[in-house]
DNA sequence: AAATTGTTTAGAATCATTCTAAATGTATTG
DNA sequence: CAATACATTTAGAATGATTCTAAACAATTT
């Protein structure tokens, strides 16, 4: 059966996340690490992670919730962003990527850093080295109003 | 005197971008629009330029200061931006255009619009449209360790 | 299984920002 | 140039995301 072969599957990608992270394997990590890594990549904050678990009924104190997406962002199995000045992001692909944002649904998409080609027309200050290149496009639904 | 001329059309500068959002005209505002108007752009949070008024001698109490940055912002002469989860920054500059931003230093320096070539190789999805494209260049002291 | 070490938790603390409501300043009107 | 209306400033309280504290609990080592 296909089904809990993949479920199985997740579950030992997310253990071995938690355990690269150097941290021991519990209840509330595994809840934790299952959703952030198996499956599409995602951009979630503490308190949306925190209702999802509420939901399926995993017990785990906020607290635990933050604690958890640190340790893991210094591990660097995470990333975190910021968009806003209240709620911190955290990016469960630490690649090299840029970002689609839906400004209407408040969402981010990945996009794969060889979709775009970014071409310096100037050359970086003297002295100074490019540590990363991040691209961050605001999409909205089209408008059909806006005719030229 | 020149030194005179510039002072009173820094001033002038000033108070009409005061008038352009509308707002009565204050001895705060027109501190503050000074230091934000007046000279090169600038990436500054509330309390930076609440302790260089304070320096100054301007007494102006910190809520001032977040009121008077969030109507800026609503009347399109300033823009927020969110680099860590607990401050927000305002930049002076509101045309689009790209950021530099120098890591050892927490700077940022505006990178202009033409002085970078974005290529898609993907079109964006479908039912979208590009509403705005910023790209965030982290830059760091070369490192002349990092030899091949 | 005792001892050690790491983890979770509730609730308190922190801190940037916003809100409240009173005092003060600016504009308008007669 | 008052009187009134309306806008702004302010101190301090409230808010809310995040971090901290210290006690209970769980995993690992001996
Ligand atoms: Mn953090
Ligand atoms: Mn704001
Ligand atoms: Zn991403
Ligand atoms: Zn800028």
């Amino acid at each position: 059966m296909k089904y809990n072969k993949n479920r199985k599957n997740r579950e030992k990608l997310a253990i071995s996340q938690i355990q690269s992270a150097g941290m021991r394997l519990t209840p509330q990590r595994l809840a934790l690490a299952k959703r952030l890594f198996s499956g599409p990549d995602r951009h979630i904050t503490a308190e949306e992670l925190h209702s999802e678990l509420k939901y399926a009924d995993v017990r785990i104190s906020l607290a635990t919730v933050y604690n958890t997406l640190n340790r893991f962002t210094n591990a660097g199995l995470l990333r975190e962003f910021f968009v806003d000045s209240n709620q911190s992001y955290f990016d469960t692909n630490t690649e090299p990527h840029h970002h689609f944002f839906y400004e209407e649904l408040g969402k981010f998409v990945d996009v794969p850093i060889n979709n775009l080609n970014i071409e310096f027309l100037t050359s970086p200050p003297k002295g100074t080295q490019v540590d990363s290149v991040e691209v961050f496009i605001k999409l909205s639904k089209v408008d059909s109003s806006n005719k030229k």
